[in-house]
DNA sequence: TGAGATATGAGAATGATTATTTTATAGTAC
DNA sequence: GTACTATAAAATAATCATTCTCATATCTCA
């Protein structure tokens, strides 16, 4: 199994602190308040070797950036299309799909992630952008 | 509605052709063969905008590159976790996901899609990379 | 037909991520 | 503890996808 270094130690306590999927730059962010020397490759080697060992979860959703995810139950999530942010969605992880799509494929499935669009409440309450 | 431009049209042709779901930079090289003196920005910021106008789909799959889809009707994806493949799988969509979904956010919920991962048939054949 | 609007092509710029190189730290045999 | 070896970190360079800028070209319609 993976060492746990100092480093890795705190991007996982940091990562597990918060319920908002950070970027790994924002992770970089958080982390250097304890670690002020560490390097952003650190931080991206180590999100990508944790997540290798199931450690944490790398999800790989809409826009631009892959965010984190300390929660490795399997779940689903939300993302705002007007700001990025991407939440959990509670409700019960649906196994017969893959039974279901494994019937109309010959690809072998390894598993499946449902991700919903949509405005987050901070989004809907400010006005739409573009329209001067 | 957006002008239909040459280029316009042999990207939104060129699209339609191929179930692939090609990258930006692979329908720049299908479409350089019938206009070779077109730019990689001009596809791209035709996709962007034939997207933006529902003529088309980005898809926001995992992996490095966005992908596009001239199927504009609502359906799910697999990918492959070795190649990158991206297919169809054609099962019906649960719309009742949204339903289930908006009792268990704040967001104002705009649509959803459900990605599975896999080892596409090709991939299977091909014996496990890194094992030397 | 010609002014204004819109689009293109070329190339530069940006931003996220990955790779490389050098340095530091940790574990281990003596 | 010292020397050796393996592993990891930090710094930095490189890569790659995508977006932006701007000069030129094309279209629209009065
Ligand atoms: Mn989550
Ligand atoms: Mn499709
Ligand atoms: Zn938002
Ligand atoms: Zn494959």
């Amino acid at each position: 199994m993976i060492r746990l270094t100092t480093q890795r130690q705190i991007i996982l306590e940091e990562l597990a602190k918060v319920k908002t999927h950070p970027t790994a730059s924002e992770l970089y962010d958080m982390v250097r308040k304890r670690l002020p020397r560490i390097g952003l490759g650190t931080v991206y080697r180590n999100l990508e070797l944790m997540a290798e060992n199931g450690m944490i979860l790398k999800l790989e959703v809409g826009g631009t950036q892959k965010r984190f995810d300390a929660t490795t139950e399997d779940h689903y999530h939300i993302r705002c299309s007007r700001c990025g942010r991407v939440d959990d969605i509670d409700i019960p992880v649906i196994d017969s799909l893959v039974e279901s799509a494994a019937k109309s494929t010959d690809y072998q499935i390894l598993g499946h992630h449902v991700e919903f669009t949509g405005i987050c409440p901070d989004c809907q309450k400010k006005p739409k952008p573009g329209l001067q």
